[in-house]
DNA sequence: CCAATAGTTCGGCTATGGTCGAAGTATGAA
DNA sequence: TTCATACTTCGACCATAGCCGAACTATTGG
């Protein structure tokens, strides 16, 4: 009976607007200083201080420091998905706000989830990739061998991503469109080639724009966003 | 910028003890009474109440009046499987408590996840159906004309499930053995066929126990549950 | 009808914790 | 060395919200 409490703490921490706001202004994987993270919640530096200090505590961030600054980022990838799963829950559980703006659409069209690509297009690559026999959709996923051969087409170094500790593929919940999407190491090599390849661009937050020829690759690629 | 709060306050509303100890109380699926709630969280009857009138406002849980007593629920396996997920963090989070007792280890071995099996036959059970070929790893899990013989053949009624609107397969991740196992419709299904036919039995809590000739039927059809 | 059980509502107490001002430390620049 | 920036720590204030006692409603059983 001692199990409640255990995940009442790592809630409570969640649950506080300032922290709920750093959070999500780390969505995107970036690491940013503590005034940067204080603007965004709305919040003076003390007291982005003294909270990021909890949440570091509780792993959910970790630190490092360059010259006078401390930049703070998520501890992991799985912090981001419980948030976006949260995310889903507390739009089913219909506490969605109406305010659906234009940076709403966008969001829903392209953004960072993290390190990797979520929203359709998001869904799109990973649907796109399944189809094609690219991954097989495993309780984990895997690569299959066309899929390693059209990666490193793409110009990733699968043996370099495998080395690592972190899985290759990770199916990822996306709140927005309720389907999963790739993350994983891949799905964040994916991501940062398609940048490099000035596919997508990074705006402000966590909003991915897809330039004209962006659009195109990707649809020749994985096929179109829309469902 | 808006997007922090929502997500806070879902977080907030499972980030007091009370209403986490009442959550985790209800994570077995069953619908229980508001005394017993009070009970479980450890305090009285009133505040319970107004607990539960928040957690059913934000639809995180559904009531049924049944004479003069007030059913609970969750209201839906999503909700069990946010509540899984940020049990996994907590724990990775180091907020584990050391006290590991008896019960425990029981729970690790198996335990309901809402409605379906799960821990270490958990993943076990979605392992073998895998290897066996009965269930291919997509992206959502889906049944093969093989594994719709088997689990016709268990006694489970396929057609009826896959009138639901409720997915038929659907990997939920297992927070002690961080992989998934097979939550769904069918998950359901074949958990409850286990506790007709007297494979496993439930115990106080979350806790299922295999009964002999359970664990060898188990073993017989999905493989042993040892890693 | 009355008594008992189950649950809700109300009101007031209290504590936890978020907030910021002010003062203190560390790093870099002039 | 001196000043400025970036951040942390301390202390005090204050609001939110959890909690329970008491009174109220509803259902059942005798």
């Amino acid at each position: 009976m001692k199990e409640g409490p255990v995940i009442a703490s790592v809630a409570a921490l969640l649950g506080d607007p300032a922290r709920a706001n750093i959070l999500t202004a780390l969505m995107d994987g970036r690491a940013l200083t503590v005034s940067e993270l204080a603007e965004a919640a709305g919040v003076t530096l003390q007291t982005a201080s003294g909270h990021l200090s909890k949440l570091e505590a509780a792993n959910l961030l970790t630190a490092e420091k360059q010259g006078r600054h401390r930049y703070y980022r998520l501890s992991g990838p799985d912090v981001a998905e419980v948030l976006e799963a949260l995310m889903g829950l507390a739009q089913r559980t219909g506490a969605t706000r109406v305010r659906t703006g234009p940076k709403d659409a966008a969001l829903r069209s392209a953004r960072t989830c993290y390190d990797h690509l979520a929203g359709e297009r998001g869904v799109a690559l990973l649907r796109g990739a399944q189809r094609q026999g690219l991954i097989e959709d495993g309780q984990d996923l895997a690569l299959t061998d066309k899929g390693r051969a059209f990666f490193a087409a793409f110009g990733i170094d699968l043996a370099a991503l495998e080395k690592g500790r972190r899985p290759v593929c990770r199916a990822c919940l996306d709140w927005s469109e309720r389907r999963s999407h790739l993350g994983g190491a891949l799905g964040a090599a994916v991501l940062s080639r398609m940048i490099e390849r000035q596919w997508v661009r990074r705006e402000s937050g966590r909003v991915l724009t897809f330039t004209r020829e962006g659009a195109d690759g990707f649809d020749a690629a994985f096929g179109p966003a829309a469902r």
